[in-house]
DNA sequence: TTTTGAGTTGTTCGA
DNA sequence: GTCGAACAACTCAAA
C-alpha cells in the first residue's frame, strides 16, 4: 500500500505556497486534505458571523481548486483531536502535516494533536508558515525576543526571507474517505449583514497583481486618507491564509526592483508585513496579552466603562464625525481603514474611558480580517498599554484627525449624509476636558 | 555592568 | 500663523 498522509488546512486555506501541503505532497503518494469545524472556535464570542461567512466562502473556493489538481475536501465537524484520530484510522494514515498557528488556543489545541498522533502511532509534522520570519527567527544578540519595534525590524531585515513553496500540479487522494457537506452559514448559527468581499485564492491573487500594478507605488503617501482607498485591502485573505505573506512580499520586493523610483513607497508596504510579524511574535512569547496589558501596571487603570457611551461608539453616534464615519464603515462593510482603526481606539479609550479589551472584542465581532495578534496588538498600541506602545499622552483629537486625513469631508460624508441635518448628535464629550481626565487617569498608576 | 541613544502613525501651549 | 518645547520620565537594545 502506498503511504497516505492528511493535510489538516487550518488558516492557510490556498494550494500556492502553502509549505505543509507542499511537503506532504513531495513525501506521501497520497494526501487527504481535510478541515475540521471547531465547535469550540465558533462558539467563541470573538467569532463573527462576517468571518465565518469569509471562511465558508473561502472553503468553498478551495474546494474547488482541490479537484482541479485532482483531489477533494474532507469535511468534518468535532473536536478536532477526536475527527482527526477517526480520520487516521479510516484512511490508515501514516502522517499528518499541518502549518503552525502562533495563537495560544492554537498552541494548546495542536500539542493535543501531536499526542494523539503519537498514541496512534503516526508522524505529526508541523510546518512554519504564518510569519515571514518564525518567531525564533529574529531575536535580540541575548536569544530574546524583541519588544520593540524599530530595532526589531532592522533585525527582521537582516533575514533571508524563505523563498515560495510550488504549488503542487496534482494531488493524488484515495478515494471513499467519509466527508460532510460544508455547512451553511445558517447551520452554523449566524447570519450575514453586509456584502462578502471576493474570496478564494484567484481573488486574493488577482488583488495582489493589480494593487502591485497600479497603488503599492504611493502607498506611503496615499495611506493615510481613508476616502482615496489606497490601501491594498489584503488583509482579510492574510487572515484566512488565501494568498500568503512571503507571496506578498516577494510580490512587492518585485515592484520595488521595477520601479526604483518608488522604492520608499513601497517599503512602507513591506514594514506593515514586518509589523504583522512582529505582532504574531508579541502575541507568541507574551501570551499574557490576550488577558491584559502587556505592562501588569496598566491593569490598574481606572476605566470608566460608561455603557451608553460605548453603545454609541459601537454605532457610530459621538458627534465627532471622522469617529462615527470610520465606525459607520466597519459596520456596514466589515473593514476599517488603519488611520481609523487608531482614531476610534484612541477615542473609545482616551476620550470615552472605556477599557481597550471591549473595543478589541467588538473589533473581533465585526471585522472580516480580524486577527487576535493585531487586533490586540493595535488596541494596546492605541491605549498605551503595550509592548511598544505610543506614550499615554499622545492623544489623539478627533476634530484635527479630520482635517488633515479629510480635508474635504469626502470620507465623512459618505458615511454620515445627514452630518449637516438636525438629525446628527452633538459631541456626547468635551475631548478636551475628557483628556484632561485620562492623563490624570494614567498619572494615578504611574505613581 | 554601565552607558548611551532611541522610541510608527500627536497635540497643546506659549513665545 | 509658525515654531519648538513639553508632555514624563522609562524602557529597551546594543556597545
Amino acid at each position: 500500500m502506498k503511504p497516505r498522509a492528511l493535510f489538516w488546512f487550518r488558516r492557510d486555506l490556498r494550494l500556492n505556497d502553502n509549505p505543509g501541503l507542499a511537503r506532504a505532497v513531495r513525501e506521501y503518494d497520497e494526501v487527504i486534505p481535510c478541515f475540521i469545524f471547531d465547535p469550540e472556535l465558533l462558539k467563541s464570542p470573538d467569532t463573527g458571523a462576517r468571518r465565518v461567512a469569509f471562511l465558508l466562502a473561502s472553503l468553498e473556493s478551495l474546494s474547488k481548486n482541490l479537484e482541479h489538481v485532482g483531489s477533494y475536501l474532507i469535511v468534518r465537524q468535532g473536536k478536532p483531536e477526536q475527527e482527526l484520530a477517526a480520520l487516521a484510522r479510516e484512511s490508515r494514515a501514516s502522517a499528518l502535516f499541518w502549518n503552525g498557528d502562533l495563537e495560544p488556543y492554537a498552541l494548546k489545541r495542536d500539542e493535543g494533536i501531536r499526542q494523539v498522533c503519537l498514541g496512534l502511532g503516526i508522524k505529526a509534522v508541523e510546518v512554519a508558515d504564518q510569519c515571514i520570519q518564525a518567531p525564533g527567527q529574529v531575536l535580540k544578540g541575548d536569544g530574546t525576543p524583541y519588544a520593540v519595534f524599530t530595532p526589531y525590524s532592522k533585525a527582521w531585515r537582516l533575514q533571508p526571507v524563505p523563498s515560495l513553496c510550488p504549488r503542487p500540479r496534482s494531488i493524488k487522494s484515495p478515494v471513499g474517505i467519509k466527508t460532510v457537506p460544508l455547512p451553511s452559514l445558517k447551520e452554523l448559527g449566524h447570519t450575514l449583514d453586509v456584502p462578502l468581499p471576493a474570496v478564494g485564492e484567484k481573488a486574493a491573487h488577482d488583488m495582489l497583481k493589480s494593487y502591485m500594478q497600479s497603488g503599492v507605488e504611493s502607498y506611503q503617501s496615499k495611506r493615510n486618507f481613508p476616502d482615496l482607498d489606497a490601501t491594498s485591502r489584503l488583509s482579510p485573505h492574510l487572515r484566512f491564509g488565501t494568498i500568503s505573506p512571503r507571496t506578498v512580499h516577494a510580490a512587492a520586493m518585485a515592484a520595488k526592483e521595477k520601479n526604483p523610483r518608488a522604492s520608499k513607497e513601497i517599503e512602507v508596504f513591506l514594514s506593515e508585513l514586518i509589523w504583522r510579524d512582529f505582532y504574531k511574535t508579541i502575541l507568541f512569547y507574551f501570551p499574557h496579552v490576550t488577558t491584559g496589558s502587556f505592562r501588569p501596571v496598566y491593569n490598574d487603570l481606572e476605566w470608566e466603562n460608561d455603557e451608553a457611551l460605548f453603545q454609541a461608539w459601537c454605532e457610530g453616534r459621538t458627534g465627532y464625525p471622522m469617529v462615527d464615519a470610520a465606525m459607520r464603515q466597519l459596520n456596514q462593510t466589515g473593514w476599517m481603514h488603519n488611520r481609523l482603526r487608531m482614531i476610534v481606539s484612541s477615542f473609545l479609550t482616551k476620550d470615552l474611558l472605556v477599557d481597550w479589551r471591549k473595543g478589541e472584542r467588538y473589533f473581533m465581532k465585526q471585522l472580516y480580517d480580524g486577527d487576535l495578534a493585531a487586533n490586540n496588538g493595535g488596541w494596546q498600541w492605541a491605549a498605551g498599554t503595550g509592548t511598544d506602545a505610543q506614550p499615554y499622552f499622545r492623544i489623539f483629537n478627533p476634530a484635527s484627525q479630520a482635517e488633515k486625513y479629510d480635508p474635504e469631508g469626502r470620507f465623512i460624508e459618505k458615511y454620515i449624509p445627514e452630518i449637516n441635518s438636525l438629525t446628527y448628535p452633538a459631541p456626547i464629550v468635551d475631548h478636551g476636558s475628557q483628556r484632561i481626565k485620562t492623563l490624570a487617569m494614567f498619572k494615578k498608576v504611574r505613581g
